[in-house]
DNA sequence: TGTACATCAGTGAACGCGCGTTCACTGATGTAC
DNA sequence: TGTACATCAGTGAACGCGCGTTCACTGATGTAC
């Protein structure tokens, strides 16, 4: 009896994680195709084939549903590209900022989230935290990187310098006017090259 | 008589002239205020003293105010750097990235605009050319920096990769959370001289 | 000099709209006895 | 097995609001004769 009521109560839980998730699936699609700030409540709703009111039914308000979508694209760009680093011994740094920049570049949509949370939204004491851990655990991987690569001192500050020079190059001319996505993407990888030959070049000078 | 005619209209249209100033700086102190997406229009005819329908005397709608506000931000800056710049006979990489990272940091506003119409914004054709141009000055600063510091091929690819690495540590960690406006300063400065100081290593091996 | 008219900066209120969110309700399913 | 009740996912319409923009109007100034 009990157990039967707890395997009862299990499936209910479990549908209702499905509808969550259904809701920030619809979300996430949304957001790779209008801009970020245009997506409404209604249009998610429509997507997910529900009324609006039973969005609030899974989150308080639209700040903890964008947060929530955020932070599920996060563990996923973090899973795969963990998977890549794995999966071989170890990585130039060359590799390494290359993997990043074709990350970014296959897919857009973690890259329009990213430059939106960091630029445009204030975040809330409560998600900061969960937003901070994800940014170090991804810094980490870079941190990594550097040390495999023989630089011992000072790995932090070359690998927030490193990260945030290849972000730059994205966000700089990712949205360059009066050039091909084709020209923009061939610009991008040309720079990150220039940026990663610095640091690769430094660190060896370093060594001898 | 034609002679008066026409410094009365002149005097007409410095009038004009200066109440579109008056809206541009009205505009301009509320975008440091608060989230430019924020903005109103009623805000902004408020914070000018006068009627919102005034505005539309002025500027066709919102989007041409917002970019002329841009515009006359940006041939602000303009005017400073260069004149940091011809101020001196020559600058090396470190001092350029500094001034550079110093203006954004002493100009938050104009960082923020900077941010917002990269990434929040698309352009109407007709204004795209005018930021395009923008833009390509100022690049050609940077060029020019790293061709006084004895750099000859590529220069461009370098001056590229140099200013948006230095884009990117602005972005990346200006509003990095959870630490005080003094520790950030201090970690972008520190992050600039890094990359700075990659650029000049690799600049003065090639000399060699 | 006086009068009729034109011009135009400037206004406050209104229009129409879409937003985030809530409300009052339905209807299916499960529970108690 | 049947019946009264509880629970809760789910709904469509509504609330209240602020937005960009427009409208119909005022009033000061200049012009024509």
């Amino acid at each position: 009896m009990d157990q039967n009521y707890r395997t009862l109560s299990e499936l209910k839980e479990a549908e209702r994680e499905a509808r969550k998730q259904m809701i920030l699936t619809a979300t996430l699609k949304l957001f790779g195709e209008k801009k970020i700030s245009e997506v409404s409540m209604r249009d998610i709703a429509k997507e997910a084939g529900i009324s609006p009111a039973l969005i609030y039914r899974h989150f308080d308000d639209k700040d903890e549903l964008f947060i929530e979508s955020f932070l599920l694209k996060i563990s996923e760009m973090f899973a795969q590209f963990e998977e890549t680093f794995s999966g071989r011994k170890q990585m130039s740094i060359e590799e390494i900022g290359e993997a990043f920049i074709q990350y970014l570049l296959n897919n857009p949509l973690f890259f329009k989230m990213m430059s939106y949370f960091m630029l445009d939204y204030t975040l809330v004491e409560d998600h900061l935290e969960k937003f901070n851990n994800a940014i170090r655990e991804f810094l980490a991987i870079f941190d990594e990187g550097f040390r495999q690569n023989g630089l011992e001192e000072n790995v932090r500050i070359y690998s927030h310098a490193f990260f945030s020079a290849l972000n730059g190059i994205m966000i700089t001319f990712y949205h360059y006017p009066g050039r091909s996505e084709e020209e923009i993407k061939e610009h991008i990888l040309r720079l990150t090259k220039v940026i990663s030959g610095l640091f690769t070049k430094v660190i060896d000078d370093m060594k001898t």
